[in-house]
DNA sequence: ATACTATACTGTGCGCTGTAAGGTATTGTT
DNA sequence: AACAATACCTTACAGCGCACAGTATAGTAT
């Protein structure tokens, strides 16, 4: 079989893909990242800055971001992070790391419940 | 609106969801509960013993699971752990837990592709 | 002028988790 | 007698999330 495994990181470091996924819709710079994800995540998920800037200069020691900083039209200085090939790549591997994780966790502890009411609908039609 | 947020322990501390889930099909010892998650992951994960066996103790110390010492038909002496009340709970809040960062995950980064070609076609025919 | 709020980035340090590595002992099979 | 499978355990480490604390500037309200 020889199939592919999950690796450690995969079991957290799941911010570490939220963040990729979030600059993978162009650069950002870190407090910008913040309110985008207090945003996406509607309220479940509150990442403080204190979580979110060391994660951002982990990522850029591995080489999937590159850091610039930037003078923005209000005068203030950002640092504005960008996706490299690396991360993109990064990225592609961790989403089929989370599926896969996704996977096993439907397996073993059944499917979550979602709430997919046009799915049912279009059931109830047919 | 005060939403119920996302705790910490579930961004990683999936593995103790994986074994209470596990416990909740009755209970079992350690070496038989590494032989039905591999089972179980179809060889997408594999937790050693050196992985499980310190978080049952960890949810023992928790008092999630309670541990007893019985000998088997073939005369080996195995360490059986069960459930608790308290345990049942944990694994349910956990369930809520998975559930939102799964909702969380897709927000951000996109639905996971699975293997639902039905939905495909049904948007398909509409 | 003064105070406050929002913006924006940084660093330190703790605790928890996963897990690799190594070890012991028993039973059954070759 | 040798080996594999069963069954358990401990130690030690590294990575991650995050709380906490700190710095600095721009805009707004008093």
């Amino acid at each position: 079989m020889l199939m592919k495994k999950l690796r450690k990181q995969t079991l957290d470091g799941n911010v570490e893909t939220l963040l990729l996924a979030i600059l993978q819709s162009g650069p950002s710079y870190g407090y910008a990242i913040v309110k985008e994800l207090d945003k996406r995540a509607e309220g479940i998920l509150r990442l403080g800055e204190g979580t979110i800037y060391p994660v951002l200069h982990r990522l850029e020691g591995k080489k999937l971001i590159t850091a610039r900083w930037a003078r923005a039209e209000n005068g203030r200085q950002r640092k504005y992070y960008r996706l490299t090939p690396k991360g993109r790549r990064a990225l592609a591997d961790n989403r089929v790391q989370w599926q896969m994780l996704t996977e096993v966790m439907e397996k073993v502890i059944g499917p979550v419940a979602k709430p997919v009411p046009l799915a049912l609908a279009i059931g109830d039609v047919l």
